[in-house]
DNA sequence: CTGAAAGCGCTTACAG
DNA sequence: CTGAAAGCGCTTACAG
């Protein structure tokens, strides 16, 4: 009696076959195998307990079936929420789920990108930390890469990475739900906004901007406080006393702002209205339930999903949405014949529909939930 | 050129030596390198631009450095800031980190313990769904394993897992929260339970009762409600009207039952007051701040760790406290010589601290935050 | 201090 | 339909 694990060659042993056979009947190929061998296999893999060894597979394979996502902050609810979509989606797959949190620090990014590389993970899913976007190891990264933000001005090199996708829009997510604060009739809007240096707080400065603008208004008081409940706290003793509403860049600010207000005995809406992005589940059951713009976690996970597994790393929308935003993705690739070489750019988006869901802070309906 | 990944033979071969002098160097050993040679190899490796592959050191050396957490979700608050701090204390060693959301699904949470073990991790940490607990699945898993909830009755086998451990005394966080409760006067006691089938449901009603009792008073209402949010939303409309506090099963649900409440124009904590376990830093921030008992992730994280990595997988608090609780762990255990055969049970439980966080929904200095 | 070689547990052409 | 054998990229005794 041995105590290590058994392996397939045990297997092979004990149905009396060789070890490829056993290979074959786990895999379901590539060779066929009589019923007969099959059900000997099958029954001695039940005898041994046998659990296949995914590394050595791996390691043959040339390929894992492990997948990262890398993000700023796993105890933020947005991407705690992701987090968990793109973990079931990727398990209903078979496929397994590295994680990492940055922390918003540059150089624990980089060195998780790099500890995920030696993992030879198949995909990366990353959020993340902007102060000098790592394009260049995000162009040149090994297998699939899907980029859930990417500010402005940070544009991925078309030559670059064949197999690198772009993400969220942040800028429409903040205007938005600016936009419908404005809609409200107030006109002294401000921002809390991430901290001053962080390129996505400028994406979100520039979404509120343009939603302003578009209704001929003038921007207001910019807030800059971290990604974090107690940001948002400390935004409610800045903020200036003429604003009348406030565009929140996460829920963890919103949350932070409304408990705030609550302490300096101020009310929201009554004296200030809110309005989020990012919103979660938890939206709802804040006081009073904030509105906000989600975006569908499931939804998602699953566009990453087939980014990440598909061949060749290109982006196919297969829903039946097609021209709801002016000068599209794949536009510029001519309707060549699939049949032939992979000869695409592979850069695209992934459209995410971002929702406003209302609640209360915003000043809607002021009776129901 | 080549396309393919560069490996420890390019590496050798550019820098001319034998590979096994590349992995002496990477590893720094087992066997010394000249200083001489040491460079050439370390600048090959920056020509080459190589990154070690980690499946196959794995297959070579028998063990991964990847470990898994498998969860009931994700998305509640504690166990993102388990999660979180985990990666970081994994990530300091330089491990990597799986996770599995099981999602209170038991067929699921087996899936993904198997699903894990094929990856050949090197430990598990579980916080586990507990309808039937799959002990025989623990006592038997490979590598180390850290049980964060053991519900009682569910005991180890003691002769069983020699690297099973026991973690957090959930009926102990309840009795606390609960006490304090007590100690404002309130006589009337309700629990906002999980799922009434659920194991660890009874835990904490277990603590909520022995605090209750503690004081000479009888056990009051019992509310059934999952863990969430909207489950604690409900638990608002179900808690008898002459109930003067009640003890919430963790922090989503104390959220949604703060906003019950408020729908319902009820004050906590003047009306009900309201004490809960499993608090986050979020708890400052609901309205009114929750008084919660917390748990020091980090710390936990950090003896998880040690215990983890422990190759024997045995336990050993190495901080200064020792008798806080009676009837103590390791006391079985006589003080046998250190360099003796591992002979030991390795059944241990990891001490948790939990602490009461105060804040104003249960009564507390109305004044100040 | 350095190198040739076997072995980790799989997969998969290739030959029966 | 089945099996012997090479190979995936490492590690590490074992000889020099």
């Amino acid at each position: 009696m041995v105590t290590r694990r058994p392996t397939r060659d045990d297997v092979a042993r004990e149905a009396g076959t060789s070890s490829a056979v056993v290979s074959y009947v786990i895999n379901h190929g590539p060779r066929p195998v009589s019923e007969q061998t099959r059900r000997k296999v099958l029954d001695a893999i039940r005898r041994t307990g046998y659990v296949p060894n995914n590394i050595a597979k791996s390691l043959a394979n040339g390929t894992s079936d492990t997948y990262a996502l890398l993000v700023t902050d796993l105890a933020n609810p947005f991407l705690a929420q992701m987090t968990k979509a793109l973990e079931h989606k990727l398990f209903s797959l078979g496929k397994t789920l590295l994680v990492g949190d940055s922390s918003d620090d540059p150089s624990r990014q980089m060195e998780l990108l790099e500890s995920f590389q030696r993992q030879q993970v198949s995909g990366l899913v990353w959020y993340g930390v902007d102060q000098p976007l790592p394009m260049d190891a995000l162009e040149t990264y090994p297998g699939t890469v899907v980029m859930l933000n990417q500010p402005e001005g940070q544009e991925l090199s078309p030559s670059a990475g064949r197999r690198v996708r772009l993400g969220l829009d942040e800028s429409e997510e903040a205007r938005m739900a600016t936009a419908h604060l404005i809609g409200h009739g107030y006109q002294k809007l401000a921002i809390i906004a991430g901290p001053r240096e962080r390129l996505n707080s400028r994406e979100r400065i520039r979404g509120w901007k343009r939603a302003i603008r578009e209704s001929g208004l003038e921007p207001g008081q910019e807030i800059f406080v971290p990604y974090t409940c107690q940001g948002g706290y400390e935004a409610a003793e800045l903020v200036d006393d003429q604003v009348e509403a406030v565009f929140a860049s996460n829920e963890l600010q919103a949350m932070g702002f409304l408990a705030g207000m609550a302490q300096r005995d101020k009310k929201v809406p009554d004296d200030v209205a809110l309005a989020a992005m990012n919103g979660t589940d938890q939206s709802a059951y804040l006081i009073p339930s904030l509105t906000a713009v989600q975006l569908s976690e499931d939804e998602i996970a699953d566009k990453i999903a087939k980014v990440l597994l598909k061949p060749d790393g290109a982006y196919q929308d297969t829903g039946d949405d097609g021209d709801d935003k002016p000068g599209g993705y794949e536009t510029s690739v001519a309707p060549t014949n699939r049949s032939d070489a992979p000869v695409r750019t592979g850069l695209g988006t992934i459209p995410a529909a971002p929702q406003l869901v209302i609640g209360r802070s915003c000043g809607c309906s002021q009776n129901e939930v």
